[in-house]
DNA sequence: GTCTATAAATAGATAGAC
DNA sequence: GTCTATCTATTTATAGAC
């Protein structure tokens, strides 16, 4: 195999097992025996075990920044004050975000847990910007009388805890304890009318 | 050190530890050190590894039974049919639990992502129990038509992803990031009204 | 009850042949 | 590009002295 090709073919099979296991909980043997290559072949592509751990977050940092386009067309929506549409499309597209991609809010979750950088790089390109911009169009929408005057962070945040949850909880136990089985558009549609209704003044 | 004191003085840094590197990334050797006794100690008082694990789990379960107390108290808010005062009790409670002992948190989505029993134990004993609790109190609100229709577990989910989001902030990033800085009683304060005007009939 | 010393197993990483 | 063999450090766990 192409030197290009096993250095990409390890890189998935260990981003696999990264968000299985963890950083600490996969050793270099297993990646090696999972990719079907002996464990020299690892430490050929990858000089050692935390630069393998960061090319996968270069790759995952790739993928989030193909994340924001959807973001871009939610500005739209914003932009027309389609409260509901606004609402429903951010919940939507990061349920099947998640449902698509389970290992990222693995990885993710170990490495907040285990202190990597993948959590600051997150929290600081992605978290710290979905805010602001939420933020800002709740603000703009209490100027305007149409949402009840509060903390628009509150807001933000309760909005998207329900959608974290939501996809936490499919990821890490609803797959096999069924507590909740519901499509991507149901949750998204009732996060959405829960949180407007909620935030509505009553006189809309 | 008497044997019981000493035994109960490793689990409870062994227990720190856990929480904050998780299993596998604790070694017994820095359990040890971090109690002040050699390794050999350690061993003593537990067979093994797993075992030290299992007693943590175990202690944790008791404190967990604890949590439930209060449950209790918020049964009586519900035979009152005091909305608010049993939304915010319930989040104001766990709000202030997950603060005084954010080990537990830590604990618990290790215990998640590593596949540990402590999750499904936690799923089983305390999940299960306040979705039907929860669930069953919304569905007779519903039939009263005093909540709108839709499903019960749904609004369930929402609120318990409100509380539990913002208490996975607090633990994982908000220390530093500073994005949402709010007492307790204001966050389970707007989580409660941003909810129940979420749910309420409009004719309320 | 506590320690030092050490065994046994595993993990990360390298050397060198093909 | 790939493997086997090997080295070193770490980790779990035990033995035996005090």
């Amino acid at each position: 195999m192409a030197s290009d090709e096993r250095r990409v073919q390890i890189l998935h099979v260990a981003m696999k097992l990264f968000a299985e296991h963890g950083f600490r909980g996969t050793t270099t043997k297993e990646s090696a025996v999972a990719a079907g290559v002996s464990e020299a072949m690892v430490f050929r592509h990858f000089a050692n075990k935390d630069e393998l751990y960061h090319a996968i977050i270069d790759h995952k940092a790739c993928n989030h920044a193909e994340m924001k386009t959807p973001l871009e067309k939610l500005t739209e929506l914003a932009a027309a004050k389609d409260d509901y549409a606004l609402f429903y499309g951010l919940a939507l597209n990061a349920l099947n975000h998640h449902r698509d991609d389970p290992n990222f809010m693995r990885l993710l979750l170990y490495a907040a847990l285990e202190g990597h950088e993948l959590a600051q790089m997150f929290f600081e390109n992605f978290v710290v910007e979905i805010y602001s911009f939420l933020g800002a169009y709740i603000e703009e929408r209490q100027r305007e009388g149409v949402f009840r005057q509060m903390e628009p962070k509150i807001i933000v945040r309760s909005f998207i805890g329900m959608v974290m949850h939501h996809s936490l909880n499919n990821t890490l136990w609803d797959k096999e304890q069924n507590l909740l089985q519901v499509t991507n558009e149901d949750a998204a549609r009732q996060f959405a009318e829960i949180l407007l209704n909620g935030v509505l003044t009553k006189n809309q």
